[in-house]
DNA sequence: GCAGACCTGATTATATTTGCGCGCATTCGG
DNA sequence: CCGAATGCGCGCAAATATAATCAGGTCTGC
């Protein structure tokens, strides 16, 4: 996190200070000096600096972020739970792609795993809703298509009927998808009937739909169908009870 | 060219420069110097000719890798004072916008200022081929709707064939939309012919077209024009009346 | 070999950045 | 409403980085 072995580039302060508010949402004038033990008078002219440039916002007393928080709404804790177990799924996951595919990657958290191991795949195609692989991919990575459509906030994924026409120009090879719930009779089921909607959309455009679902969500029952396990070609799942923690 | 086998040659510590700052991000000019065994003023002449070139970023004291990772690393770019006018800018735009609206936000850094301004305003709908305005808005604000289509990284925009049938259906009150160059002959012009298709296809669904650009658009001219002034209805335009300092 | 072009390194003048102190503005509590 | 406290901007001086210039070296072409 903080270098204390030689004295910082003043760019590097400045993204570090960028960072800082990211994660923090706002932050006091004289903690920025502690922390990069630099005067409160440099500081003050980082902040006039990002300020001007509008990654920030001067406020009496410190500064508070403005930048769209991409990295880390709620969503990030919930990232967090079961993350042994995801990472496992992804891997096996992985495995099913080839490098010249075309992949949809569904919303959820199980997934992003799965989109974290693609980075380096240049040649793929990935199409999604999920507003987080687009935010992953931003900088490198695979050809990313993203379904547009109304935002929303929960899952960072888009909805709406909106997304109708763009799903049904495209074909995948492979559909990963996720889920909330996959309940005793075989049934998938969501929180959001506009998810349900495009969910069934864009696995009946798929050539191979996966599902990759976590042990926790076995017999757990949502608001909506979108699905039958009889829909799904590969099921990833591991559970976590032959573990013991850590 | 140089021949000097005893000692590295010119090119190969350019091409030893770029992957160390690749690998670390950011490298200060002493370490370099101490690294490839050369004087400061060689490697200060080397990085000025890697920044010419476009390979790297220099600052003061040393130099930033250009991919820096998540987002432009806080440039101490000269260009970047023009973020002063783009507030501005911005500002007046706001005004043009009533709560209950339904707006276009296209992409570019100017229109992105505005977006910055919309984020108590819950009412509001927001629809946007920017990515950066998706993030923006990803835990709080307006009604968020994005245009589908291919993620062109260089602009953060969603573009290409995919989006039409998305816009197709949509309208909004204004439309407030970016430009690379306005040329002359009252023509403005982008560089991505998909990011001007785009841009043609939201004008025609706009009941009013707001045109923000700084005063450093006037007169240039870049690759593909999408669309003249006279489609315009407003155009927010600030000149330089910035001081020398601050 | 010699002249010219080129790169490199050292030196010096200039520019930038940083930290500190002081007067002024803003905020908060009475 | 007023005073205290904290935060702010400005000017200044020191430290550091940079740009400009010159001297010395190697390689190229004749």
């Amino acid at each position: 996190m903080v270098n204390s072995e030689t004295s910082q580039l003043a760019a590097e302060r400045l993204d570090g200070i960028r960072r800082i508010l990211k994660r923090r949402g706002v932050v006091r004038v004289d903690e920025l000096s502690a922390e990069l033990s630099v005067s409160s008078a440099t500081v003050r002219r980082d902040l006039a600096h990002l300020d001007r440039r509008g990654c920030v916002r001067r406020v009496h007393g410190g500064a508070v972020c403005v930048e769209g928080r991409l990295e880390e709404p709620v969503f990030d804790d919930k990232a967090a739970i079961a993350a042994k177990e995801k990472q496992k799924i992804a891997a096996a996951a992985f495995k099913l792609i080839k490098p010249r595919d075309s992949v949809f990657l569904d919303g959820g958290s199980t997934v992003l795993a799965l989109a974290r191991l693609l980075d380096g795949m240049g040649q793929l195609t990935v199409v999604s809703n999920s507003l987080r692989v687009a935010g992953m991919f931003s900088a490198s990575g695979p050809r990313v298509i993203v379904v547009g459509g109304e935002l929303r906030r929960l899952s960072q994924t888009f909805v709406g009927s909106l997304t109708e026409p763009l799903v049904d120009k495209i074909r995948v090879d492979t559909a990963f998808m996720g889920t909330i719930g996959l309940s005793p009779d075989g049934g998938m089921t969501t929180t959001d009937p506009r998810e349900a909607y495009t969910k069934e959309l864009v696995m009946a455009r798929a050539r191979r739909v996966v599902l990759l679902a976590d042990s926790n969500k076995i017999g757990k029952v949502s608001f909506v169908r979108f699905g039958r396990l009889s829909d799904v070609n590969v099921l990833e799942q591991k559970s976590m009870d032959d573990k013991s923690h850590s």
